[in-house]
DNA sequence: CGAGTCCTTGACCCGCGTCAACGGCCGTGG
DNA sequence: CCACGGCCGTTGACGCGGGTCAAGGACTCG
């Protein structure tokens, strides 16, 4: 049997190594050159607080991060408001907008950063001449998809502490996968804006915090409360499971 | 009249008619035959539970909803279950296992129905050759990963009883695309399988359906409480907002 | 130094999860 | 034919997690 794909909190886990994946580093410098040397591109940087494009507006151009955090937040006619998702270098931003010729979601730049514009017909061009791009293009929205699934179990099923636990986690995961340490993270997002993506309120957030803070989970370091330190990701991982402190 | 689409609780809202696309329906049967055209696909017929794939497995095929209703199921290692989307005709399977090699959901047959299964590689070369075939997943990713994004959006942000509302009204949306009446729908879910789906306990929806047909907002006809009757699709789109009742 | 923004903590309460009892429908077997 | 058990749905009682309201501290920027 192969059991492999009883561990993991999520699908990334279980896809235990068939073919031998390239580190994601490698995998996102290696997609950035292949898309820029395929399709025309326009460097764009960006201020925190930017925003890349607005819900109806005309879709036309996809984004790749270079740098810097994106936000990505759907909005309903009746003024309910949700992050859907954090972008960072090597992801894409934009894909819900070729369905329907208009984008469906707000995007803000978190920091400054820089992305890259694609005109979508230029992409289209440039896949038909080279299947790489393609598939890569499919991996990008197929992967967002994944997330996007790993998202709702989440909010779904997990406490508000695990919850947030599982944010710094994959938080510190992202970091990781670019190369950046991996003990110590910076939110550069309000706890507001942590609940807005974790679909839960800001007060929530912040006892999730001090409580990980009192268990030794994380630790604040430097002054403001945004700079967090991973002391044992292990444990953190451990405590983004439900019912934690049950087991053992 | 298309009342339908004048509801619709979230993005679809706000994007408003740029290009007049082509009705669903249409949209449906003609990318099911520029598919069957320009692909190699393999007909497979299914039962009631039957899995079409389980997480873990290789990633080979898509899969393009023929006749039926799929359950898409995300799993964790710890146990926790969500059923994250159903798909009907028209609707593609598997998207999210391009990424890894491996698929990351488990999908069932809600009844008898058929797919068509269609080689990634295969695809990928078609999709080289005919920009609209390319175009056309491309779509369909986006589409799905919009609808995901509202899913979340309403679990995040909506009380049990407008999610339900939400959740009949966009099958019989659902229904009315396809050219089957939606007045009218016949649940192929138990109430617990609705729950994983709307991110809550089946009691809460069994008490979430009985208040809806105390308002009058729908009806259960015929024996069992699988027929429900939806007199009047605006006053359920109006009970999928949050806060129904203060207005007016 | 004051205003604004963000964070923290406490108190309260409600929606929904949980547990439990019960009724209806169905298939199986006596 | 009815008896029985299994599954599904409904409804009630109760408790808890987290939403809500409110007060106050910390940091930043003028």
């Amino acid at each position: 049997m192969h059991t492999a794909a009883a561990v993991s909190p999520s699908s990334h886990l279980r896809t235990a190594p068939l073919a031998p994946v390239a580190p994601a580093g490698d995998r996102i410098a290696e997609a950035l050159r292949l898309v820029r040397d395929a399709v025309p591109i326009v460097r764009r940087s960006c201020q925190a607080g930017d925003r890349l494009h607005a819900a109806g507006d005309p879709f036309v151009h996809l984004h790749i991060v270079h740098a810097g955090v994106f936000k990505v937040v759907a909005g309903s006619a009746d003024g309910r408001e949700q992050v859907t998702g954090l972008q960072f270098k090597g992801d894409w931003l934009g894909f819900d907008g070729i369905a329907t010729g208009r984008h469906a979601t707000d995007t803000f730049a978190m920091d400054t950063g820089e992305v890259w514009a694609v005109r979508y017909d230029d992409l289209l061009q440039a896949s038909a001449r080279a299947p790489a791009l393609a598939r890569l293009v499919h991996a990008a929205m197929s992967r967002e998809l994944a997330r996007d699934r790993d998202h709702l179990l989440s909010v779904c099923t997990l406490p508000a502490d695990a919850r947030v636990a599982g944010f710094l986690q994959q938080w510190a995961m992202a970091l990781d996968e670019r190369g950046l340490r991996n003990d110590q993270i910076t939110l550069r997002l309000t706890r507001a804006e942590i609940g807005a993506s974790l679909g839960m309120q800001l007060e929530t957030v912040s006892r999730a915090l001090s409580r990980l803070a009192r268990e030794g989970l994380i630790a604040f370091c430097g002054t403001g409360r945004r700079e967090i330190h991973i002391p044992d990701p292990g444990a953190l991982a451990l405590a983004a499971s439900p019912a934690r402190g049950t087991l053992q």
